[in-house]
DNA sequence: AATGAATGAGGATTCATTCAT
DNA sequence: TATGAATGAATCCTCATTCAT
């Protein structure tokens, strides 16, 4: 059994990302995630603080994995456009491997628990994590060389991930197929929609 | 008090509203609901079958108003951009004119019921309401006048109003301030990503 | 429509027997009954004081409708076997003919509301109503001639009427099929029972 | 304390079916059946699926110990006469000697549970339990022996056992005092009703 | 007299969390 | 450390009864 080499950590925080990414937080009682983990409910409590802890803790690893996706082979020293399709392509990419963490992460931001971060991070001066980094890098090099359009960061973030997520949620869902063709040609849409 | 002018029902929904946008669906119990409403608990359930209920006439409300608000003065006569403009303009105006009722169909796309509602769009043969009529009419003459790239109307969707919904969360909390100038630009750089 | 003629007190009473026959009392709310009656629920309420008050009224109207069936044609005078007979073979009959009546007290009867009632007929010395005169009369008149064996009245009622019940019940639930000839047979073996 | 010993299960069964018996379904809510087992309200969940099945579990408990306690020195070579007061006096006495278990019994065959139960067994072709099988070998050898009147079961069933329940409720209720001569004469006069 | 909207106490059930073993 | 039985506040919903019209 492979679950058997894992940790009753990892094992608390898989059957949990798992089971409200398929159906919600309620839908996610801690009995269910404990028995899902083939681990006691009161386990949870000794890795956990309590569920927000868990289910906050689930989004800081997913973000983290997915960062490393993303940046992964990723040049400072090239060009502009190609730094950005390569982090879009990326996150394009992963969200559509790792459905689960995306219908995570997805119901994370909305609700409490994500407005909450939203809100830390907006109000934080410093720089909090490598993603904002990443991308306040690119938009600040895009702004200063004027080959983006002059809009805050966060008009721009919207425009160049936005609707991303929506597409990726799309072929989740079943709605749309993906390729890399369709994905080539969505990135360079958000492009137009960026670039001066 | 202006609340003694309207009706239970409407009291009811208008109360159901505001907290679910404040609080999400578990923060608003139907105790709290009827106080914030004053109206006792089983009136609730006179206008109402059941919680689940309220919420979907809810979000149906929201969307017929937002849909009246966008379409009017729309004339399907003018040139495809200039449609495309007007829409997407009046969509973001009304949600941030709307920064509650925004945040409840938010909150009601990311749950159970909307992913329902979504799918049966999705599979739904007939067109089923204005909106998706009104923005099918929009891609086909698009799509046939060679005006917009060859995306599939899934994937068009996403890049012509996807961002602006991040956008308009944005504003809402706080993030950015919107006016019509950025409107303009915003409305403009969702274009260039869907033209041809 | 019969329904118009009926008054309002007599719809009440017949829609809240049949509900409260086929679904008991706790499937028969009170909104259930006034909309079954074509009346409004209010109206419940000028006729009889609670819910309680309407369901004792109905059981005393039942049992007053039987027994008029029952004593029609009695004849003191005639042999005690034959007044026997006439008594058990009309109480069957007008259950299996009144099967939602006799659901009806069925259900009263094994109710707190029955419970009541009956503790009450024990405690009263004094004669109360007609049916109990009646058995009472038969009862005394086989005991003094030596007819039937010598059991207190309670247990001679039981024995010659109680299996009475559980047969119209399996008549009106479908597990048997009565006739006339089987209602005397069976009547037959409840005077086997309680004859010297 | 004689509680303490028990079992939560065996604890929430007995406080349930006590006060069942003594205030019927509705008069026995979950809060107070939890108070009277000196158990929290959600300990009755963990061991019955709802109070359904509670009160299903309940009745078949009784009817287990009843039938065990029926059978007992049951000898399937006595003569049919003397086998049938082996099971009508034990049942009586059974039913006087617990009449807790009693009443509730009675509860569950009039409420909708009961019904269930009873129509269950009408159209089962195969014996499903010990109980109708006893009963019904004490049938089928009445008839063949031509013992007993030829009635079909569930009317031999009435005349037989039927105005013992009546009688056992009368006895609880403090209507009659019964002894076991008395009870020798009664179960004479069903016997009396049944046979040839 | 009649109406039926409004009330809110009461009931069944869930589930995050604790703690004795 | 690990367990999972036990807890009880919190939730949705029902329904007998009232009362303004």
């Amino acid at each position: 059994m492979e679950e058997k080499k894992m940790g009753k950590r990892e094992a608390i925080m898989k059957a949990a990302m798992e089971l409200i990414a398929e159906n919600g937080f309620h839908g996610s009682p801690t009995a269910v995630i404990a028995e899902s983990a083939n681990v006691a409910i009161g386990s949870i409590y000794r890795y956990f603080e309590n569920k927000d802890a868990l289910i906050i803790e689930i989004n800081r690893e997913i973000e983290c994995a997915a960062m490393k996706e993303i940046t992964r082979g990723y040049d400072n020293e090239r060009p502009l456009r190609e730094r950005y399709f390569h982090v879009a392509k990326r996150m394009l990419e992963y969200m559509i491997a790792h459905p689960l963490e995306f219908r995570f992460v997805e119901q994370f931001y909305n609700s409490p628990y994500g407005m909450a971060l939203r809100r830390g991070r907006l109000f934080a001066e410093t720089v909090l994590d490598d993603k904002t980094d990443l991308l306040r890098g690119l938009y600040n090099h895009g702004r200063s060389q004027q080959i983006i359009k002059s809009f805050e960061i966060a008009i721009f973030f919207s425009l160049a991930f936005g609707s991303l997520f929506n597409i990726a949620r799309d072929h989740i869902i079943g709605f749309i197929q993906l390729d890399d063709e369709k994905i080539d040609m969505i990135v360079g849409a958000c492009w137009d929609a960026i670039k001066l």
